[in-house]
DNA sequence: CATCAATAGTTGACGTATCAATTGTTGATA
DNA sequence: TATCAACAATTGATACGTCAACTATTGATG
């Protein structure tokens, strides 16, 4: 079975493979999925968030985050209040519960990226976050 | 804001950014999902084949091929006919129609992957490729 | 001060991927 | 030949992400 794909193409799709590949591997091997994780470990190092910042941090739609912290919420690993100064803004931020469980995921994680990154030395991991961004920034404005 | 992940940590995120823009993207520059073009463009290369096949090619859920290839055959892309000498498989072809609708597909998705890797050079395409490939490796058994 | 654009968050509709369970068929083996 | 494991395809349940439309609030401008 021949493959007619450019080099361009055939990158569009090993991105895509590996990006379906690790969603459900990443919530298999560490407990809770990606994007929640993400989520959790920002709310760990800034404490208290409004949601639409946490939204450009995680960068997932916003309509996402509402679900992800609704959920999370009755998960007891999160609550959310409003604050007086600004009706909009719901403010979030981890519960006890949810502080000392993220620490378990963390492990879990970065066992789970050492796996997948096993074999990359420091300069290829740059090489790979540069070139990332690279792309990130060439489809930014379609 | 600062960032306490991990050069490892970050390469998740960053791919998961990366793909998760990808394709609403992609389907507004092409006309066409990404999972549906390289279904197509597939079958276009291969003429006939079985869905069991098609699904290792493009390395999604057997369950979202059959619902794909159902939506493409309404679509009148595509056609699905079953074998004599085995009852189980379903052979899928392209019609006439989805035939010459790929080319225009094709058009504009190599316009959208040069887009994407733009400002990359063939040892780039190279190394990024090599590189994915490893990362997919390294996580298949997971 | 009234109006109106901008902002924060929410909801609904939709597409897509996964996994698990099921149906129907085939082929090997006891 | 009867049984049973393997296989192809399908279906149902579930999760996630997008976009578009909507609500409520805020703040600036006439």
């Amino acid at each position: 079975m021949t493959c007619l794909f450019s080099d361009q193409e055939k990158i569009l799709h090993l991105l895509k493979g590996l990006s379906n590949q690790i969603n459900p591997k990443f919530e298999r091997c560490t407990g809770i999925s990606s994007s929640r994780y993400e989520l959790l470990y920002h709310l760990y190092q800034v404490d208290e968030v409004n949601q639409s910042t946490l939204q450009k941090a995680v960068n997932i739609d916003s309509a996402a985050i509402t679900r992800h912290l609704k959920q999370l919420e009755v998960d007891g690993m999160v609550v959310r209040s409003k604050i007086a100064s600004d009706n909009r803004v719901t403010l979030v931020r981890l519960t006890e519960e949810g502080r000392n469980r993220i620490l378990g995921y963390k492990e879990e994680k970065v066992r789970f990226v050492n796996t997948m990154l096993n074999d990359f030395s420091k300069e290829e991991l740059d090489m790979v976050t540069t070139m990332l961004n690279r792309m990130q920034n060439n489809i930014s404005e379609l």
